[in-house]
DNA sequence: GTACGACATGAAGTTCACTCGAAGTCAAGT
DNA sequence: ACTTGACTTCGAGTGAACTTCATGTCGTAC
């Protein structure tokens, strides 16, 4: 190859990401791709690092469609600055913060229920009706028990 | 209702699980039922706590088939003891323990490289090809990288 | 010029944990 | 007895993020 372009397979090989994947992400408007003469995908180098960001991205939770409008929002007319980027990760940063927020309050729930024969009882806190955050992407409901919770709506999760 | 058995509705308001969802769970083997003459599920009160101890194993991030054999491995015979739930929920907060630590790793391997214009130098912790543990439920894998210099290259053509 | 692997497309399949709808049955109150 | 609402089953649908398959083309090494 004496160009500087990439076949999908050697951005495969690069990134990690399968080319059904790679396919993908063009159909979803993640990635672009200029086309030999035949119809064949060509990716620039830069097109690694979008690929990296996607990639991280996920990663820290996001969905392709929150992705793409990450990548959306970085302006397309100049490579990402410090700034761009720097934005961009401290957002990110502040979910996962959260996400681990979620998890130790369970964890430290859990913790202090060890021993204590819960999942019956009143009083256990891992029986918090009024529980909105998502821990791990399935919508917590209010959980147990022999008394009656409130009466409350709910809506399912996707997928 | 005379007996103390509950209807299936009934199940589904004190758990806050829907009907839908629990008659999944018993055509997935996490729970049983006995039916009335005309067919009708009924639940016993102890299906309240397996219910919940369903629902306490997602939220720590289980799935239906580890709760499944984590249910297998409590003894049928007998109401689970503390140390039935002690064993479990020692497990689970261990795995509480691994979910928080690769966020927290990943947290901070963000923090580190907030305006450090990453994602496309090599020595970014981001670019962390060994990786094998999953963050979020999406097999990781490496991640970069161009191994082009800062400056100059443009972005892949926007979507 | 031909062989062969890498590539193309579009449709369909996969996984998980459900939900929804249709068509029919049961249970309880009056 | 009748009505009403809760219940039954079964099959299909959902959504995310892909993969797999079938069928056909490209590109390059020999």
């Amino acid at each position: 190859m004496v160009d500087s372009t990439l076949s999908i397979g050697e951005v495969a090989e690069r990134t990690g990401v399968a080319p059904s994947a790679l396919r993908y992400y063009e159909s979803e408007g993640l990635l672009a791709s200029t086309r030999t003469s035949g119809g064949q995908r060509r990716y620039p180098r830069a097109a690694l690092r979008r690929i990296a960001f996607v990639r991280v991205a996920q990663r820290v939770g996001l969905s392709l469609d929150e992705i793409r409008h990450a990548l959306a929002s970085l302006p397309a007319s100049r490579t990402p600055t410090k700034q761009d980027w720097g934005r961009l990760s401290a957002l990110w940063r502040s979910r996962l913060d959260d996400q681990i927020a979620v998890l130790e309050r369970l964890r430290d729930e859990l913790t202090s229920c060890i021993g204590c024969g819960c999942l019956s009882l009143r009083s256990c806190t891992l029986y918090n009706p009024g529980d909105r955050a998502a821990a791990l992407g399935s919508g917590p409901r209010y959980l147990v028990a022999d008394e009656r919770p409130p009466v409350r709506p709910r809506r399912a999760r996707p997928g």
